[in-house]
DNA sequence: CGCAATTCAGTTGTGCACAATTCAATGCCG
DNA sequence: CGGCATTGAATTGTGCACAACTGAATTGCG
């Protein structure tokens, strides 16, 4: 029955001045959230990998192909937009993908600063093939649907509060310097 | 009102001979939950990154301390079980917390193959300064803490499915070749 | 006992994540 | 138009994740 003195939220608990019984407590459960968040991200990554194995992908170059058999073709910018992640981490992504002949890249003609990842041939036919992988992995897991859209739902939220509360920090920072 | 053809779970639909319109759609559901996880995932280490500037820390040496603060001592093998991570991960990460004085690493009397990771003074002392860590988390997220812990619940037995999948998964890779 | 299989930490190599920087292309404002 | 801030991609450097491997210590079994 951990926990018992706490009301409602974490938040409620912001102004304590010093380490309490609750802190050391508190500092537990951050380890256990925080921990259950990483290794379910590892984990997923992990079965991912093996199913993946067969497509000679690895687990973010699935989530960019995902992003373009959905769209076809697409800007670095928005590819970063749509996975969350920045051009430090898919410009050596895409080239990989390239060279594997998955993709093609060019410069956009309208903005020569931008520039737009699309299909090959080879790249499109790839699709066919990876269509079996969402089925393994449910049939790997059993995952019940309604459940996992529901999680999908929570998890969203959660990334927009994150990614919300990270200016608030960085302002807090910059406020003590 | 995407999915009404699907009947109750994912796993139900495993035998399809070949790609439908049901596939293209489990294809696109599936990148909105890897999406969501992985989002997540890096979501918490980027704003965890924010605050643990100040201690000296990045996110995966946190929770290695995390461990290490609750227990005191603990030997390398048992930090990689409680945090889900192998030595490959886990020597080099230890070796630059080596490096920053907050623990050391002996080999066991009894058991010369194992080596136990034990706080110094300056580690345990920086556990005084952690424990605000989550108090900052909290305050800037406002999280409701009812619903983390159910979250964290739901995730613990997502990685269990998951790992418990992985030796099926390479079984039947197996089994092909 | 003696040796084969296992266990544990560490190393190597590949790939992802991200901060910080660079550089070219673009947009904006006077 | 000219100059200056902004944007987009790429690069560099650090650190994490993990597969594959090495080598030493231990265990277990004939």
């Amino acid at each position: 029955m951990p926990f018992k003195f706490c009301p409602g939220t974490l938040a409620d608990m912001t102004e304590q001045p010093t380490a309490t019984h609750a802190d050391q407590d508190f500092l537990r459960l951050d380890g256990q959230i925080c921990f259950a968040l990483n290794a379910a991200s590892r984990a997923f990554g992990g079965l991912y990998r093996v199913v993946l194995k067969d497509l000679g992908l690895t687990y973010p170059q699935y989530l960019v192909m995902l992003v373009l058999w959905e769209h076809g073709e697409m800007p670095v910018k928005e590819i970063g937009r749509h996975l969350r992640l920045d051009s430090g981490t898919l410009s050596p992504l895409l080239k990989r993908l390239e060279a594997a002949g998955l993709i093609s890249r060019e410069r956009s003609t309208q903005d020569e600063r931008s520039v737009r990842a699309r299909l090959t041939g080879e790249g499109a036919a790839l699709r066919a093939r990876a269509v079996e992988v969402p089925r393994r992995i449910a049939a790997a897991t059993g995952f019940d649907l309604t459940e996992v859209v529901d999680l999908q739902a929570r998890l969203s939220r959660l990334t927009a509060a994150l990614d919300a509360a990270v200016p608030m920090e960085e302002a807090r920072e910059a406020q003590e310097a």
